[in-house]
DNA sequence: ATTGCAAATGATAATCTTTCTCATTATCAC
DNA sequence: GTGATAATGAGAAAGATTATCATTTGCAAT
């Protein structure tokens, strides 16, 4: 009924390499995902899975989520607001970062070694093996011109 | 009835500094807050502060909280866990972070220069001045001998 | 010290996000 | 294809936070 060599989305081969039930809505929720470079949340989410597959649920896509990041697949944000935003986790090499726009709250990913080494020395220093880096920095573009706050 | 040079806490000193009304819930809620060197959440100030004025509300004390954390005079922070938890703002001198064990969810607090200054750099250089540093890292206790994970 | 007014409070309802329940449906190994 | 097991849908429930509104309080001017 259908090819060999999968034609599904680089998430949901990952969803079967974790050996998770690969179902149509994870399917669907899976190649939202891939389709994404922000940092959606639920409901966002939601929105965008229905536009693929109308039948589905918002709790699922809640299910999906928490499955997704407790399987390393996803990661967790929080940039304030009071829900929790999603990306596709890193893969082998270094974290990223977020950077916040205090007034646009537009938020802008960055990368660098120095910091993820720094980091890493910092936490081993302290008898730790980092896991996770949560790192966010809000920031005001100095090109606004303010009447000296 | 009272001398001139104010008993108060230093946090409430710092709220009549910002122009705020300072009422008697306040002072008590700016006393617990001086007075604690942990990451109480909402529930936990309450506590405290049911024990020095037993007729204080708690939303009251949600109302006060975010007050302060409007006023620079709290930070808020997300530990995970779902609720929010908060700590005295720093003053002029930098920021401070956070590192989470992984397994007792410990928070433990640090300072680094050279972070601080990188950190700096890395937003100017991308066009922003640095407003707030959200970081907390989580790592795992070396010492624990674990099977290879 | 008293008064007046705007703002704060208490108690609870309402809201918002997320999780749970349970009957139905779909997946995957055989 | 069949069956056991797990996932889903829809809505209820839970947990955290905010809004409502009548009453009380702080504070500035008197």
């Amino acid at each position: 009924m259908k090819e060999p060599n999968s034609p599904d989305s680089p998430l949901a081969d990952l969803c079967r390499q974790r050996g998770l039930k690969l179902t149509g809505q994870r399917r669907t929720i899976a190649f939202v995902l891939s389709d994404s470079d922000d940092h959606p949340d639920v409901e966002e989410l939601y929105r965008r899975a229905v536009e693929v597959d109308p039948r589905i649920s918002i709790a699922t896509v809640y299910r999906t989520v928490r499955l997704f990041e407790e399987n390393g697949i996803l990661q967790r944000r929080d940039f304030g607001g009071g829900r929790a935003r999603y990306e596709v986790a890193d893969g082998d090499h270094g974290d990223h970062y977020h950077l916040i726009d205090a007034d646009t709250g537009k938020v802008i990913e960055f990368e660098n070694t120095e910091l993820d080494s720094l980091l890493e020395g910092i936490v081993r220093q302290m008898g730790y093996d980092l896991v996770t880096t949560r790192l966010s920095v809000v920031g005001r573009t100095k090109a606004k011109t303010r009447s000296r706050g």
